[in-house]
DNA sequence: CCAAAAGTGTTTTTCATACACCCATGC
DNA sequence: GCATGGGTGTATGAAAAACACTTTTGG
């Protein structure tokens, strides 16, 4: 069996199957011999906003205190069980709502774990990335009866983490590093009409950068490329950047275009930064 | 809450939290409220071998056939229920021995599906993709009494699949293909020495390219290069790929030298091929 | 005028691509 | 010899990086 020498057996030239099962009978959840490991999802909520203790901004995420046992009392990532009639990215808007008030954010599956001694309950948790710009949050004032707070990641050491809440952190945070680099995820977390020096600010944040090594001039050629072409190039993609006007100058210097994303979120850039 | 304009609320200046739960008591699975959605993994399993039908080599993908309902008859992806004591990664391992001999392929985690329609029993599949060299295969004669089949995917169109498997195969598909850009992820799908034409025959392959969109000549000389440089630079990383020896002329044309890949297969290649 | 922020000009370097060409083997 | 497959040399063009410099605002 599934040797390559055996006599060929081609799935692709058999007769359909017998018969499509719609709610067909027979198929229960019950395997009987174990019991069911339990699924739910969990969020990583991320946003660019000025540091608490610093003066530049910084990537922060969202962490809830535990109001039930496990772990009671301890921060923790927000989520909870997946419910019978929702699918994995409704159970995860559902719960940023529930214990955020957050609603509309940029939602991405990151990974699962399930390691039998993650959790007493053998859960496995489906865990969302979800990037939301800082000044959407401020709106947000249905207030639920969680306790909830923004935490600087280059804090996440000093606080102890349910479960095994601080290795999916990390890894969230690798993964949105090195998207940044070919994906179009930043702009999530900019308002919809920006400036290149906002944009600017997102990437210095979560690549943990200083401005020399990211110089402002070259970040803004490069950005303020994707605006230009023609709206339909024929065989390629329109521009994923349109300049829509200029910022009051809210200080000394020059008053900066504002641009606005009109790329789609999952588009991956062809372009590839190295930073 | 969650307003960033409130009183700061500061987890990482916090005293520790109570105390730590082991197997702490107050922990059930049972939500009480609705049924548990389970938990399983399943598998894309791919190796590039030559077509049945072309001459070229193909993507292959291997499908079982269902042994009992939902879907019995069908063919469909290996996988199974998550079992109590067991990682994720280690269920994906055993089905996948279990249910088509192989063991040892290079396994990592695709996403997780949880649409409640896409299964009449609500389960939540973590789908893992799994890659393994062509002459691996025929070494595996355990043979259990699940039917299995390699099927191209090219071929995958004319096999009607069980659940939602024909979309989690193309996202399979779509990231294996986008894999090869950036990551070491080829080298798991040629054997351990291997010649630089045997790699090149899985990046045509997978990305369903002819010679002439690729050259040969240019591909030996990207991939060439990463056998270079010194052992320890000190600064960066070892070079990935060593040259091993010489494979033995078998027809005509000059003999190609064989490499052996001593990357870490996780590694991301810093090198970015838009191919 | 000066400082600060936005953005452009210009050069250098790097690197992917194309393709001509040479090398080593079997027949 | 000639065909076949393995590899290198070299030119070209597109950008990424480096950095000097101009533009536009507030004080």
């Amino acid at each position: 069996m599934l040797d390559r020498a055996e006599p060929a057996r081609r799935p692709w030239d058999e007769e359909p199957p017998p018969a499509e099962p719609g709610g067909a009978p027979g198929g229960q959840a019950a395997p009987g011999e174990w019991p069911l490991r339990p699924a739910a999802v969990e969020l990583c909520l991320f946003t660019v906003a000025p540091h608490p203790e610093d003066a530049r901004d910084a990537l922060q995420v969202v962490l809830v205190r535990r109001g039930a046992p496990p772990f009671r009392g301890w921060w923790a990532l927000p989520g909870g069980l997946l419910r019978p009639d929702e699918s994995l990215s409704q159970a995860a808007a559902r719960e940023l709502a529930a214990e955020t008030g957050v609603i509309g954010a940029h939602l991405e599956q990151l990974a699962s774990f399930g390691d039998p001694t993650r959790d007493p309950r053998g859960t496995v948790s489906v865990v969302y990335l979800a990037l939301v710009a800082a000044a959407r949050v401020q709106l947000r004032a249905a207030a639920p009866a969680t306790e909830a707070a923004w935490v600087p990641v280059d804090q996440l050491t000093r606080v102890p983490l349910a479960f095994d809440h601080a290795a999916i952190l990390a890894l969230a945070v690798e993964r949105l590093r090195s998207k940044l680099k070919y994906s179009n995820i930043a702009f999530e977390l900019v308002p919809a009409r920006f400036t290149l020096r906002q944009l600017y600010r997102v990437y210095l944040a979560i690549l943990d950068r200083g401005e020399r090594q990211l110089p402002f001039s070259n970040f803004v050629r490069t950005f303020g490329r994707l605006a230009e072409g023609s709206v339909d190039d024929g065989f390629g993609r329109a521009p994923p950047l349109r300049v829509v006007g200029e910022a009051r100058a809210d200080g000394p210097g020059r008053p900066a275009r504002l641009y606005e994303f009109v790329g789609r979120p999952g588009d991956e850039r062809r372009e590839f930064y190295r930073w």
